[in-house]
DNA sequence: ACATCAAATGTAAGCGCTTACATTTATATC
DNA sequence: GATATAAATGTAAGCGCTTACATTTGATGT
């Protein structure tokens, strides 16, 4: 591999000039510009990323923090911002953190370690205080689906309160009374909020919140699965299930089916997400839309704007849900 | 940050030692790597890989570039990957080519200009040619999913005519004579090794291919729906479709249901790849299990194997598919 | 023709590590 | 205790760039 030093000597010129045409800032004559990319196309000169590091103190590089490489919500979300990136010539270092505080913490660690310019994280486990101490180092972080109001100019979210409001509303509106609910993991803000605007919603059509329909699920679809179950199993009737997420809807379907309710007339079911196979599910899933990928594209376009200098659209932190009505829902 | 020059000073010793006590393999004394660690806890020290990089000639990244970042299918092989690196201290830099020539080339350079010490490559647009040529350059890489003799060793792959035939023998053993076939674009090789392998079956039990139950698909869930709709204007009666993957069969469902057949006793459908949502769609889909996560990890086995001289399970290239039964073939 | 100043180019000191080689210290052998 | 040998540590030269500062070159005005 060439080095920037072979490109000097073909060239006839020093280290320093190289150096000024790669990063065509300092002025240049043109006769010498053209002298030295000759050379590299004669040598194949790549720069040395690494050394080009170094010297800089500047790696290009951002790191990105996920729950999960897999499933419908991420893909999106990483899509999103690798495409922003890509074309800026920084790059993306992933890490999965699972949920769990330690391996996110870990994760964290690991992509400074990797001296990331800058941070994109999707973080649930780790404590406020643990992100607000960050903050407080040298390296800038933005955070995707969750709220810390010291850190609100970075923090990226959906509205989840507005739309757990709508999925209940749309419900209610179609005339059914008696709702179970599925809820996240409730120390989850965002599972909070989507069941607290199910609630609002509730309470505006004047029919009661029943702790009775209530069951705490994980946001993974086998708790949907044993969530409809068990509230079926504890006797209240419902005809309808409002789920916090897809997945679970997903479960809870297959439950249905299982219980030998046909869908959606015995019972109608509601998600939330708007991922993908929503619509390939049969009956074709209603649900809220998040939209992750523009989220995501928002949370690159942050870190381009705040660590990297760049010209950027406006940023945006709050997003709204929007409701997709499909199937899933009968008119009681 | 401090640097290891502070680390030393403190430790009252030189830079080479505290070296030697961080990549642990020289000989230090006890007494020695303990003042040096004390020092590191002391100064909240960690080591700047890119300086690290720089001096030692290796980035400890890995590049790979899938054709998406999101989709059932890629999912999981990130997935896989990143767990076998992630323990070993290695980053991934990710890339996706959008199965686009261009695209990939670049997505290829620039991974090599980021140092990745080696590729692990998911391409399916970039020639034979230019593959061979990559392998006689400096840095390694394994292809999965493709097939190229001259390189075969580092090839990771699934038996695809086998996958073909099994689905295609599962249809007959159920009665079916008459079956369709949306295949992928067959330019691709997966896509001929499956249709190789349904037409196979179809000669061992006597059934004739027929042109006119063929349409070429490109593997998006689209092309299912067209396909299907399609073949069924074509007024060739068909009992059972066979699609070469999971997302086009479930394409083709809706287009069924849009037909108004029931399924799956006026049309059985089969899919491909075995993607998490085919338990979620109605019926169930029957499919060909891909153990694209186990691939996966061969993958960055291999890479841990000969670009880091690391002890690791025993390579293997080729992987077998396996039938799923699911509900969405009915007995003729 | 000369001083003045800006533009173009060069010089050299790092960036924070690794590592070949040199040197010192400890241990074993007789 | 002298010598040979191994273990522990230090010295210093890079890795391939960037960049502050110094120097040279070429315009410009008078």
């Amino acid at each position: 591999m060439a080095t920037i030093y072979e490109v000097s000597k073909l060239a006839g010129v020093s280290l320093a000039t190289v150096s000024r045409v790669m990063n065509n800032n300092a002025n240049v004559s043109d006769a010498t510009r053209k002298k030295v990319t000759a050379a590299m196309n004669e040598l194949g000169y790549r720069p040395n990323s690494i050394a080009q590091s170094l010297a800089s103190n500047c790696s290009n590089s951002v790191g990105l923090l996920v729950s999960e490489l897999q499933g419908p919500f991420y893909g999106p979300m990483m899509s999103g911002i690798e495409n922003i990136f890509r074309n800026q010539g920084k790059h993306l270092i992933i890490a999965a953190g699972h949920s769990d505080e330690e391996r996110e913490k870990q994760g964290i660690e690991f992509l400074i370690s990797r001296n990331c310019d800058g941070l994109i994280l999707h973080v649930e486990a780790v404590s406020d205080e643990y992100l607000i101490k960050l903050s407080k180092g040298r390296i800038p972080f933005v955070l995707i689906n969750r709220y810390i109001s010291q850190l609100s100019d970075r923090c990226i979210l959906l509205n989840n309160i507005k739309g757990g409001y709508l999925a209940a509303k749309y419900v209610l509106e179609k005339g059914h009374k008696q709702i179970a609910y599925i809820s996240g993991p409730l120390w989850k803000q965002d599972a909070k909020d989507r069941l607290e605007g199910h609630k609002q919603a509730l309470a505006e059509f004047g029919v009661p919140f029943d702790e009775e329909l209530l069951y705490q699920g994980d946001f993974m679809e086998s708790s949907g699965f044993e969530g409809l179950a068990a509230l079926h199993q504890h006797g209240k009737p419902f005809s309808a299930l409002i789920c916090a997420n897809d997945e679970m809807a997903v479960g809870a379907m297959a439950s249905a089916r299982k219980l030998g309710l046909t869908l959606p007339k015995q019972l109608s079911i509601m998600g939330y997400d708007n991922v993908f196979f929503t619509r390939h599910v049969y009956p074709q899933l209603s649900t809220i839309n998040y939209p992750i990928e523009e989220m995501g594209r928002m949370a690159a376009n942050w870190i381009l704007n705040q660590v990297y200098q760049k010209q950027t659209p406006s940023l945006q932190t709050l997003f709204e849900p929007e409701l997709i009505v499909r199937h899933s829902i009968s008119a009681l």
